[in-house]
DNA sequence: GGCTCATGTAA
DNA sequence: TCTTACATGAGCC
């Protein structure tokens, strides 16, 4: 029920029945149902019986009216083959969890915890104050802006005065390195002290497994969430944050598989955009940044350096997310108008690409939502305030939703179907985790090759886009080993 | 105890 | 002033 009020309407904070039954039917608003007894869902129902059966009542009132709307909005085959399936494979996967060696995430918590005590006395000491909390930004700004009067040329600025977060910092360095460089150090440490080596370990269960939530009905574009712990932002750009994934095992017998679509967002692009260049390129299997650097650039595919390469990268990605020249300006580093022409240079090799994202945001306009290629809408109302800044950030949210909405539509039906199989197949074989684009599972030795290629198989035919969708496998004990 | 803010992880 | 999430500690009520 819930989810099917989701898909009407995502942006919801949440899907209570009782609310379901104010806005999908005009059956009984509040105080009529209180004061007629029969589905009074707030708390006045004598027990646990009584508010089943109450609950079991409003259901019964909302199904129709919700199947309905569901169907008029052409979201009945997104429900019924879709979101409603997966209700279940969540549902095991939550069951099941995600096996964790505390041992190793005890030793990798106490070494960071002797790094930011060293850390702290060392800044502590280097800013005379015995009882600095570096992990207070009014402290720091005070310390730093006022006190100390670093010069907060160019630096950022939030709703309280002088930002003090890592850019800012960068840009202060020089001013006062033997402080700023270790408080630096001390931020990147602190984090994942806290965060993941403290938050991970409370989450472990009896069992020695961690049991995520995986929320079917909050992302606003169709993605997954998780909560308590959030593991779909688990560490892994930088070496010191990836051994967290060392932490995350599987039991003897087993092995890990990680699967992970390649760049399913910019193939989503090349396909909703039908942009020949981006096609050809993903087609033939260049590689796409190289490829995408050498058309935006006008340079020859192996003269294009890795700096342009990398230029190439972040605009590719910046552009799923409706990025506009200031945006890619801050991420380069660059002035904007030498970012507006990185950005026109893309969109004169890639013409297809800005007429899909002119007649995305045209569209959401008229109708008032974004469609994915499965039929998801997301309505977006910023398009019509009165607030510039707002609309263009419901300009910016356009341009995504059909992008990531529709990658996340090709995920799902891919953990559907993987679900199946490996219950088809009679295998031992088990979901253990997903991550926007990544199944993680628990395979026992002897079902390796054959689980392996049936899910390959299932992700890569999930969804047939006018580009390949490609797939890439690994294996190892931890989550880290099998990475790469 | 709950709320907002600033900060920082991920895709 | 580039999307989508969630967790943390500080600081406030």
């Amino acid at each position: 029920m819930a989810i099917a009020a989701y898909l009407i309407d995502p942006a919801e904070a949440r899907y209570e029945l009782a609310d379901l039954l104010e806005k999908h039917t005009r059956f009984a608003p509040p105080g009529d149902a209180a004061s007629s007894g029969q589905l009074d869902l707030d708390g006045t129902a004598a027990g646990p019986a009584e508010r089943a059966g109450r609950e079991a009542l409003a259901v019964h009132h909302i199904a129709g009216p919700i199947e309905a709307s569901l169907d008029a909005q052409g979201m009945a085959n997104l429900y019924h083959s879709i979101e409603n399936p997966l209700v279940r494979v969540l549902a095991k996967m939550e069951h099941v969890g995600v096996g964790v060696d505390t041992n190793t995430l005890r030793s990798i918590n106490e070494r960071l915890t002797h790094e930011v005590e060293s850390l702290g006395a060392e800044l502590r000491e280097v800013a005379g104050k015995e009882d600095l909390n570096l992990n207070s930004p009014t402290q720091l700004r005070a310390l730093l802006f006022e006190e100390r009067e670093l010069s907060p040329v160019g630096v950022k600025k939030t709703k309280s005065g002088y930002s003090t977060d890592a850019q800012t910092l960068e840009k202060l360095k020089d001013q006062w390195p033997e402080f700023i460089q270790p408080l630096l150090r001390h931020r990147e440490v602190e984090k994942l002290r806290g965060t993941y080596g403290e938050g991970l370990l409370h989450e472990v269960a009896e069992d020695g497994r961690i049991h995520a939530t995986f929320n079917q009905t909050v992302a606003r574009t169709g993605r997954l969430s998780s909560d308590r712990p959030n593991l779909h932002n688990i560490p892994v750009r930088s070496d010191e944050g990836r051994v967290f994934r060392t932490a995350f095992v599987t039991p003897p017998g087993t092995k890990m598989l990680v699967a992970d679509y390649n760049q399913i967002e910019l193939r989503c692009i090349a396909h909703l955009a039908a942009d020949p260049g981006l096609i050809e390129a993903f087609t033939s299997g260049q590689d796409i940044h190289n490829a995408t650097a050498a058309r935006v650039f006008g340079v020859d595919p192996a003269d294009v350096t890795l700096e342009q390469r990398s230029k190439a990268k972040m605009v590719s990605y910046g552009l799923a997310y409706g990025m506009e020249a200031y945006g890619l300006g801050q991420r380069l580093n660059i002035p904007t108008d030498e970012a507006a022409t990185i950005l026109e240079a893309y969109f004169v090799a890639f013409p297809n690409v800005k007429a899909y994202m002119d007649a995305t945001v045209q569209e959401a306009r008229k109708t008032g939502y974004t469609e994915t290629l499965f039929g998801r809408r997301r309505p977006i109302p910023e398009l019509l305030n009165s607030n510039w800044r707002i609309r263009q950030a419901g300009e910016r949210q356009a341009m995504n939703a059909g992008i990531q909405g529709l990658a996340a539509d090709i995920f799902k039906v891919a953990l559907v179907r993987i679900d199946e199989a490996l219950a088809a197949g009679g295998h031992q074989a088990e979901l253990v985790l997903q991550v926007h684009d990544e199944v993680i599972v628990e395979v026992p030795d002897d079902e390796r090759d054959e689980v392996g290629a049936q899910i390959v198989e299932i992700m890569r035919d999930a969804a047939e886009l006018d580009v390949p969708l490609e797939v890439n496998v690994s294996w190892g004990d931890t989550w880290a080993a099998a990475k790469g």
